[in-house]
Order: C-alpha cells, then structure tokens, then sequence
DNA sequence: CGAGTGATTGACTTAGATCAATGACCGTGG
DNA sequence: CCACGGTCATTGATCTAAGTCAATCACTCG
C-alpha cells in the first residue's frame, strides 16, 4: 500500500516492471510525453481499478504513472501476480477479460480519433462517456483534461460545446451535460 | 481451417463470438466502418498471427474480420479455447501475453494520432514499423492503406513523402523507404 | 485491350491550432 | 480573513496545415 500526494509519480517510464497497481482511492493516470512536450493520458484509474496490467509482461514500464490528486494504491509485486495467474485458473481468466476490455476500450478511443470533424467526436466521446442508452454525462475530469483524451485543444472543445448548446444537441450544467435526443439512425 | 477470397468478410460486427482465429497464409484485418462511411483498420493479422482474440470475452465480435486478400484461417472455437485458457496455465499466459501486446501496440497507434503534424506523425510511424534499430521498413501494404493507418488521406501522405524525400530525410524504392540517419537527441 | 486501382500532383477551402486576453474560482499562507 | 498566485473556462483574431475536389499516368488483371 502506498499513499500518493497530488502530481507524485508512481512510476516512470522505462523503470523496471517490479509491481502492478490497483487504485484504492484517488486516482492515478498512466501518461505519456512526446517529443513536443505534448501530454497524452492513454488510461485513468479511479477506485477499484488496477493499472500497469499490461506491463507484467514487458521489463519495462512503458508510461509514466501519476497521481491526478491524492491518491492510495495497493502495490502487488509482479513476481507474485505472474505466479498467482500461473496457478489459479479464475484470476488468470479474471485478468484475461480485464486485458480485452483495454483492448476494446483503446480501439474504441482509436476509432473516436478517426472521426475528422470536432463536433461529431466530441457528440461520439460524449455518447461513449455515457454510455449506450443513457442520456447523461457526468464527466469524470475538467473539460480540459476531457479535450485532451479526445484529442483536441481546450479551445476548440469549449467552442464546439457552445455550437452544439447554441442549436439544440446538448445542454450543459457544469460538469454534468445531457444529450439531446437525435431521431438518427 | 477455412479458406477466404480476396475481400470475403470471416465475420461481422454484431455476430455471436463463436470462434478465435489464426492466419496461416494471407492476410485478415479487423475492421470498423464509422458513419460516414469512414473505414478504419484496428489490426491487420498476417501468417502466424490471431485476431478477435479480445472478443473472446464479450458476446459479441465489435468489429468486422476482412481478408484483404486470398487467406487460409485456422478455426479455434470459442468454446475449446476458453476451456483450454482454464486448465492449461502455458496457454494461458502466452495468451495474456499477446494480450498484453496488443494494448501496447494500440497505445502506440494511440500517441502516434497525438502528433498533431503530418510530418512528425510519418516520421514516427515509419520509425514505429522500422522497429528500435532499423534504418529501413518495407511497408507491409499500400500507401494507401499506410495513410488510412497512420490517420492521413492519401494525398498528404503523398505530399508528405516527398517532401521528406526533398528534404533528405528518407529515401525510397517503391514499397521500401530508409530513414536517413538524424542526429536527434 | 479496357476497367479498376494505386500513385502523384495541382488548386482551393476550411476547420481547427495558435496566440492572446479576461473573468471566475479556489486553496493557502501571512 | 483576505489578498495573491494558479488553474479552469471562455471568447476573439489570425494563420496554416491538411482535407477536399480534380486530373493524369502507370499498372495489373481478367
């Protein structure tokens, strides 16, 4: 167990692959730099999810693992993890499935990255985010950090929300924003 | 074992997960079709390689499983292959493995779309399909279809290759293209 | 030998990045 | 308890890189 203050780092990328996590409270963020200085957050965990799964098999981690805020994590070396999966069938299944759900959450956010207009990816983040009948979206971050996982500048995301207020398609209340029901497809 | 034509469809978006597959000579992508029409190809499996393995824990496929070209596949049933994933620890892990890579590598595609100019993003994916070391890539398919991976039309990534081209920092012959050498940091 | 596709280049347009400024809010240290 | 430094949210002005439309040439495949 380890207890983060808000901008600690967890790990670095490129450290050695000692431990995997799991998110108590708080919540912690697996980010990487590019050249540019530019930031890309590929994976939030908040309570009760567990992250770096995917580098228990590389020697290295391949991100860096901040904390957002305050934050307490349940360290499990990866010795023990990698022997635990070897020997009990469930938790080896259990990982597996939590494994393809990345998968499929990252070719989702893949696909979302495809969508070449700025309205229709964040219409399509914010139907992702609520998910698939809900009407709803209480984002998780500030609208900042949501521009950045869709992959545009705050600016543009602040006007896109206004368009999209101004004719109809959502309306906002602080965090929280409410789609307005299309008669699409 | 099936065998596919060119452009023959191995399953469906929506389909019931019945079975896992492995590439024995050909080639097979996973593919998703957006709205408008837009086609994104989420992994392009060759000889030697499975695909739909993440689907192996929902219900459903998510996404369309394309021979880009005539393709021998070898059939897992689902079935067969979770119960093997239940009592064999080997499989298991190798399974996770692959898992695991294929998150990697999705991340990677994922930062790959952070860079913001089409310059850089060439750059990088050619170093990407280099590997560490390399000096040369001899792309696996297209420009085209290059193009649509990396997230650019076809034409800037036309235009984007010459100017390169002009500029010395790659050479090309046909389907294979050097990285010139650059004393980068 | 035509039809279809990839590769390539030109001209034009535009959506979104960039730069910039402002107000609201929030924790905090004196 | 409040002034101050910091960040978020927001909006304006401007610029440019990349998308879109279009035409041409080279191939390959029945």
């Amino acid at each position: 167990m380890r207890r983060l203050a808000a901008g600690e780092v967890l790990f670095h990328h490129g450290d050695p692959t000692r431990a995997i996590f799991e998110v108590e409270s708080g919540r912690v963020q697996l980010v990487r730099h590019d050249a540019g200085g530019h930031r890309l957050v590929l994976f939030s965990a908040g309570p009760g999810e567990s992250l770096a799964e995917a580098s228990l098999f590389s020697p290295h981690y391949h991100c860096d693992g901040v904390a957002t805020r305050a934050a307490l994590v349940r360290v499990h070396a990866a010795d023990a993890v990698r022997a635990a999966l070897r020997s009990d069938p469930a938790t080896a299944i259990a990982f597996m499935a939590a494994l393809a759900g990345q998968v499929q959450s990252m070719r989702a956010r893949l696909e979302l990255r495809n969508i070449r207009t700025a309205r229709e990816r964040v219409l399509h983040a914010l139907a992702l985010a609520a998910g698939p009948r809900a009407r709803n979206v209480t984002l998780p971050g500030t609208l900042k950090d949501f521009a950045a996982e869709i992959g545009l500048t705050h600016e543009a995301l602040y006007r896109t929300l206004a368009a999209l207020q101004a004719d109809g398609a959502i309306r906002r209340r602080g965090r929280t924003i409410a789609l307005v029901m299309r008669p699409d497809a």
